[in-house]
DNA sequence: CGAGCCGTTGAGGGGATTCAAGCTCAGTGG
DNA sequence: CCACTGAGCTTGAATCCCCTCAACGGCTCG
């Protein structure tokens, strides 16, 4: 709700968004991937790339934005808050993933998308997505697969985090974190409080399960916010706790 | 995995998809409710309305069917089981909802599909609906809405469901549950295993609470699988908990 | 009528919460 | 330079809620 999106950095004064796209790591993958040379054109001029700091808001549940965006770099994490005030964690996405797909509806965000780390956005308005789809329908089904994984996202982490012991919950936890580790096996650690809202568990029930693993050697922490894990060690693990 | 959806119940044996169609009471409100009376006469030569019994499986996780479905009567149920091999209930469709989106993508099935009461479905095969969807931009729009609403509800359920204890979940379940009642007031009731799977508790625990509410009068067992609920005594009790 | 499923209820134990204290570390200002 | 402060993490002790194990009753069906 405090910080929100507008600081929009252009990585060069005369043609910013011909490099953010052109030159986009994250294009092939990415939702524009899909579009040829020509199409990319005309997206150059309406497509910002925003840069967020450490707990700043993408955007918050309720707002009407108008735009989808797509993870250049860094996490997102979306939340929800109960009716009773608790904040719960749904699911995170990383870079090369499509968020806030219900622009396209002309609906509001259904979830507030949190900064986990620094990350880079480009932000696209949903106007122009509508307009592209009409016309290529690779984009159409490129669009339709994005809503997909956002869905079987959210029910991956529905199944395997809200059930079992903390340690188990904690276990799977990391592996699904894993996933969005870089390339030399360092992975984003929550704070303790933040593992808690996705586990359901009090912060020092999540303190408690975090520090034991680190005594068992199954993860190491090298920065508060960062970590290595063993990913055999840590699956064998879950595999005995599951038994 | 075990029973599947195969036969095909045909209202009438001279124009069988036609009535099926034309006088379907929910077609206003589901997908090809968008459709004009050409785009209808196409489709009706193509749907089968199968019918199920309570247990029953529309499809299973993995399974390629080439097919989506519309409710037209009764309460279906996702499940998935976890690695460890304890099931979970992620969300729940009735009447008007699209299941089974991922066939139009050419995916296996995410999740499994089991009919909590008798079903009456519409099978609508997958190539069909990109077919219309290549000439029909309304029922692109509507196809992305029927998308974005499964994500919220899938959303709604793992933000509201597992946080909390074992009675304030039973309540929040029986206000989800509520939603899709009758016109009577009568809403499906799970057995007791089952509430267990979507709140991860035991049955035990999940029994205990439901008598408890029933003892306070907040529920009405009508039928071992029908209740009437007090809507404003069980959001009261709600609020009592939360705070 | 016995078998089996489902729901209910009780007793006991264990794991998570609650309450509390102390720790490290970064930022601030005397 | 260093005490002061506050945020985040860790750890301990006591309580409580839920799970586990168990027994029993109602109901349907073979």
């Amino acid at each position: 709700m405090l910080m929100r999106a507008q600081a929009l950095y252009l990585e060069n004064a005369t043609h910013p968004q011909a490099r953010a796209c052109a030159c986009c790591e994250v294009r092939r993958g990415s939702l524009f991937g899909v579009l040829d040379a020509s199409a990319l054109d005309r997206i150059r001029a309406h497509v910002a790339a925003p840069q967020l700091k450490t707990g700043e808001y993408v955007y918050s549940r309720g707002e009407s934005g108008g735009a989808v965006y797509t993870i250049r770099v860094g996490i997102v994490r979306f939340e929800r808050t109960t009716e009773g005030g608790r904040r719960r964690i749904l699911r995170m996405a990383s870079r090369g993933d499509l968020i806030g797909q219900e622009a396209l509806l002309d609906r509001p965000y259904g979830d507030d998308a949190v900064a986990c780390t620094p990350v880079e956005l480009c932000r696209i308005p949903a106007s122009l997505v509508r307009e592209l789809g009409d016309t290529q329908s690779t984009l159409r089904y490129e669009l339709m697969n994005r809503w997909q994984r956002a869905l079987d996202e959210a029910e991956t982490w529905a199944t395997e985090l809200p059930a079992g012991s903390a340690r188990r919950r904690v276990l799977k936890l990391l592996l699904l974190l894993a996933r969005h580790a870089d390339a030399e096996g360092r992975m984003w650690l929550p704070q303790r409080n933040e593992i808690g809202d996705m586990l359901d568990m009090t912060l020092e029930t999540s303190s408690r399960q975090i520090s034991q693993l680190r005594r068992e050697g199954l993860i190491e922490l090298l920065d508060t916010r960062q970590a290595r894990v063993h990913l055999p060690a840590l699956q064998a693990a879950l595999q005995a706790e599951d038994a």
